[in-house]
DNA sequence: TGTCCGCCTTCCAGCAGGTGGAAGGTCAAG
DNA sequence: CTTGACCTTCCACCTGCTGGAAGGCGGACA
């Protein structure tokens, strides 16, 4: 299978998924004339990587995620692990961007957005005003 | 007053200071040492650029916010302009996040997590079972 | 057989937004 | 006078790609 098939079936672009072999993610055989050579388990692998990516773990996160998806013995309870982890942070990065959010609605809200100097806004995230 | 007192009172790295001032958000005094030598007015620069990139204005949004902020005429119109756009980018963000941490809930309270080599998480990842 | 186009290859450079470290100058305390 | 904390510059490196140049390959059509 040619690269651009598989750029189709992973969802990732071409240049991403040799990118990917760069980085020893992926090892697709050549073939005579040096074109890649794509099989259904690297097409596995690289979904595989577009969901865990697109998930927000980092290149090295799904590293390890593919080696314990590789490892057909390896112990669910690490996999859990670093998905537990995973899963505060973006909790974590949730309750800050709702914090984020609230600042910014209160400042748009109250920005009477005219021609006069005041503003709100400005004034906010200079630290000048109170946010809250 | 030198950069690691305004570090402090900014809450942002030496490094970082120095960087801002490399590509020309900030422009602290120079001591005969050589030392660089901040005034009040920098340090409420500095502390906006630390809010306005906590808060995911790029730096060149936040160069944008930081000429609105100095310039006294500026008109408030344009500086609601950018917030209400970065309020729905952070809220599309928000939405996305929550996506990911129902996804990662659900496959974490499916992994039993001992040592048998099923992991609904991997399972999940891989595409090979539905994840809703 | 030529030739056209689209796909493939490698390599090199660059993006954001910093961070780390080396090599050296400065200042205040003891 | 030395020690140690702080400051300086400079250059390289990080993540995770992305773009572009220059050239090879493969199949369709004339």
């Amino acid at each position: 299978m040619n690269i651009g098939t598989v750029s189709v079936k992973s969802g990732l672009p071409a240049k991403t998924i040799r990118y990917y072999e760069d980085i020893g993610l992926i090892r697709p055989d050549r073939r005579d004339n040096g074109y890649r050579d794509y099989s259904m388990e690297d097409v596995h692998r690289l979904r595989f990587l577009q969901r865990s990516r697109s998930l927000g773990f980092s290149v090295e996160e799904c590293r390890q995620l593919l080696s314990l998806y590789s490892d057909r013995d390896r112990e669910s309870a690490e996999v859990k692990a670093l998905a537990s982890t995973k899963l505060s942070e973006i909790e974590r990065k949730i309750v800050e961007l709702q914090g984020l959010r609230d600042m910014l609605r209160h400042l748009v809200a109250n920005c009477h957005g005219d021609n006069r100097p005041e503003c709100p806004i400005i004034d906010g995230l200079s630290g000048k005003a109170p946010v809250h």
